[in-house]
DNA sequence: AATGAATGAGGGTTCATTCAT
DNA sequence: TATGAATGAACCCTCATTCAT
């Protein structure tokens, strides 16, 4: 990105990536009201008054940050899906899709579904968009839903359940190997709580 | 509550109950943080400098009524399963229950689960204890789970699924009818998202 | 005092006591305007709206705890230095006075004269009373002192040695024993700092 | 001080200037803590916020100005009386010097000796700086002191000498010409309060 | 484009004082 | 007379945002 056009817009195009960085690392540490933006802007290490001429205010460079990752991510969870023709299988990627990610950007992770989960302050939920897509999702493969379940509610509680379960687990990664998060996670999409029929 | 003890002690009881009330409607409105201690004084209809008399800080109030929300709310999950023999009729009674408690007290929920979940800023996070407890009783019946869903993975995958479900629900009943709800909340945890063996 | 009138009276008469007790005590440990009424009142073991039955405000209880303090002080001092018909008796007999009330009264030395002095923030300042004193004990004495020296200067002088001094020696009494402290400061009265004529 | 440096690293220094000198202003009329952070800022023509851009608090600002003037007073102290062999001329000349200093600074004297000293408020005595400054220069002189003299005493008795009478004199110097009060501090040092051997 | 000093509204908190009981 | 809950003015301090350089 920063690689290309003039050398001013270069120039600009770096500190405007400066800041995103720091204030990414910020906000997961921090959560949104607890950081400043000079906090950001000395993070960025440029001057405070520079923040303002990249954003508008605070709020929009957070809101440009959860949909950069929700979009990201719900990149990754399509492409790892896919190519799967069976459900069950779908199921499996899409669970050792949201690890990877929790793996790699843990930052990204505890902006949209941690602890001080303010990304929900932005108007409507900003989840909303990801629940569209599986509940989207899940209506394809509506033939192999069993019978009483509503896929919307579906998409609702499978995004919840991956909400907690990876942010538990970015918090403290030592608490539970990613094997036994993934498979417990599989296991509970693919039968639920109750073992045998 | 308020109708014991001398005449003074009833004033302050019924003074801090009419602030506990202003401030739990204020905060599942707007959220800890966009809430005044000045909005809750006038909201209960008492002067700024009182609230002080009652508590040490906004924040204080807030952790009062999370825990005061977790603890109820884990009473009623533990009465409504606590006569269930069959693991599966322990799973519809507790979703059953949880929808009764949005429906009464769609505030709590908004406060303990909702958009502005700043309840997880106090220290520690506040759904531990109602993880913990669900935790226990999933060991309980640990012959009953399937071989490899671990006990602490699947307590807080079904929180986080309660959480966003009720939370999207209590934003707006309209959107799906109770029925629909709980069954689909049922049919997830008892055989997950795929039907058939 | 409380000891005499009916009961009632008696009884307010030693709430009133307490009070002053209870005020001398906490404006000596931490000044006037670090010490609440409320303090004053608990610190009395009463109610804090009692404490306006008896005062005015704290600054009312202030002035009476300093001008009692200095009365108190003044007729000390008349008492000792009455009967000296040398001035060099009179000098000694007052050090020794004043050291004799440090070592009673040090919490009245520190309101008087300590640290926080707020005592002087009650209009004209409240050692004014005691210096027109010494002043005029000076001119009585006026031939025996050195032709140079004005009686109010050396009043002004020889209260700022006391105080400055006393209020040390409280603050730490272990610092230098009560001779050595005499002697200096009626050497210092009797010929400065310099040996010899 | 403020001329140099690049503009704005200008304007920064003399926005502090102005600061230290609306607040020496207040603290010598009013006190510490009758002064607020609203009425320095006013004083020095800025706005309330911009006092926190430069002093961490009020004390702090405070502190600084003590400690600041304590300085200066005590290099003019060492000064005048540097080349002074005779420790008679050396009282002499110390004392003409806090009169000097008294004449020209009257805002530091109050602030330092005067009637809200609130000086002392900060942690240790400030003026034990000069104390044990004093101290020192007198047991430099041991040989010239009266035998019974301690030096520890002496520099006490002789600042709370000197604290008194310049804040009485800088309060109305119409009281008494300069020469009469230097020729009495001058006296009292050299010969105490009694005239003759 | 970048700087960083300045702004000032707004929230948190204290506490002297009042007043119904 | 005593109580103690309540009042509300006043202060401290932060921080999003602006603007002259």
């Amino acid at each position: 990105m920063s690689s290309t056009g003039s050398a001013p817009t270069r120039s600009r195009a770096l500190t405007r990536e400066r800041l995103v960085a720091s204030a990414t690392s910020l906000f997961a540490g921090h959560g949104l009201h607890h950081v400043t933006s000079h906090e950001i802007a000395r993070g960025a290490g440029v001057a405070a008054g520079t923040f303002y001429l990249h954003f508008k205010d605070k709020h929009e460079l957070f809101r440009e940050i959860v949909f950069e990752a929700l979009a990201g991510l719900k990149e990754r969870l399509q492409k790892a899906t896919a190519s799967a023709t069976d459900p069950r299988e779908a199921v499996r990627r899409r669970s050792a899709e949201l690890l990877s990610f929790a793996e790699e950007r843990c930052d990204l992770v505890r902006i949209l579904f941690g602890r001080n989960r303010e990304a929900a302050a932005l108007g409507a939920d900003v989840l909303d968009d990801l629940i569209r897509w599986l509940e989207a999702d899940l209506r394809l493969r509506a033939g192999t839903l069993p019978a009483r379940l509503e896929p919307l509610v579906a998409a609702h509680a499978l995004v919840g359940m991956w909400a907690r379960v990876l942010t538990w687990w970015v918090d403290a990664p030592r608490r539970a190997p990613r094997e036994t998060v993934l498979e417990s996670l599989i296991q509970l999409q693919l039968s639920g709580v109750i073992d045998g029929p």
